[in-house]
DNA sequence: CTCGAACTTGAGTGTATGCTCAAATTAGAG
DNA sequence: CTCTAATTTGAGCATACACTCAAGTTCGAG
């Protein structure tokens, strides 16, 4: 833990290191020498700050967790589109993080048991997130049916958003205005 | 290349132990060492039939790949709806070779390029064989929309799997039949 | 300015990784 | 059975990995 200012600052270059080569080459090319070459350290300070590797890797992807809701205090006001809205923003608007989030949270979560919690309870509240919005917009549908739309909402953006990091080319942003579109016809239904 | 019978059945175990390392521990868990202990046999033994560990690990992924659409010879006759079935049926009928997909093939490809490409193509043509089971049932719809509405598709099914390799209690085929009655839905509005 | 705490370096540790290679063993054809 | 080709083993190579540690340097308070 980093007390004089010295100190702090190289725990910021070491997170920002730390976050651009998750970003570029993922989990398995994050080396400790990697990030120390990145951030001009050598592996004493890294560990003069932190206890282990994964301790700096953590940190890196709390903050892309926190990053998916950049309006957490929207909650309980916020509509369906705003919340489809927001995280196309985050997706196209912070590549490095919504790099990490995808591939490290995500698909990480596949072969890492700590990852893989942390990712159910963060998917929890966002299906919840997105339940509630839809509820509000719609009060008559019941908790079990706006939970399974919020899934399929979220599925669908998740996938688009992988797709997009793969082929930038891909026309996200016209196939999120589609799901908004879709979203508001399934309402019809009601 | 094997090509006494001994060394074809070392091959074939060498492919089997890649598969289910691949598919409990992923990429970074699969070392030579893990799949030359899982096989039961030595590094020597190994490189006498592949050139690299990466080789060996390429076969498995191709094969994943190639297992996503069990019905080639369906192209042309199928729906929409049997389509959708035919990948749930995947997921969670081989969830070794499922969770390869997914996570080596899919999210692999956000940090290596050569898998990048590989999953473009074949999503490519995942998009394709669905778009032109959407005209089929539809064939007033122009290609672009239908390829719109197969990417969507693609996207919510991929998204809805990873949520289920995830957490296995995740209801995935009450999810898919959902998507399915949406997508009947959405076509009464044309 | 001094002095103790914090930080940084450089050199190293122990272990794991992918791969090589020569000798030993097995396989398969005649 | 012989003999050659194929396969396998066991021992090792070179390199990379996460991490340690003592000495040197910088920081910050008094």
């Amino acid at each position: 833990m980093a007390r004089y200012q010295a100190g702090i600052r190289t725990e910021a270059r070491i997170i920002d290191a730390t976050r651009e080569l998750l970003g570029e080459v993922g989990l398995e090319g994050t080396t400790l020498k990697a990030i120390c070459d990145r951030a001009g350290v050598r592996a004493g300070s890294f560990y003069n700050i932190f206890d282990s590797k994964e301790e700096a890797i953590m940190r890196v992807v709390a903050e892309a967790i926190a990053s998916v809701d950049p309006d957490p205090q929207g909650a309980g006001t916020d509509t369906v589109g705003e919340l489809i809205k927001a995280y196309a923003r985050f997706i196209t608007g912070q590549s490095t993080v919504a790099r990490i989030y995808l591939q490290t949270v995500v698909s990480g979560g596949l072969t890492d048991n700590d990852l893989a919690k942390r990712f159910l309870r963060h998917h929890e509240r966002r299906v919840a997130r997105f339940a509630d919005a839809i509820r509000r917009t719609d009060p008559e549908i019941g908790v079990a049916e706006a939970g399974e739309d919020a899934e399929l909402l979220l599925a669908a953006l998740n996938g688009l958003a992988f797709h997009w990091m793969l082929q930038p080319a891909f026309d996200f942003t016209g196939h999120i205005r589609r799901i908004i579109d879709a979203h508001e016809w399934l309402r019809r239904r009601r």
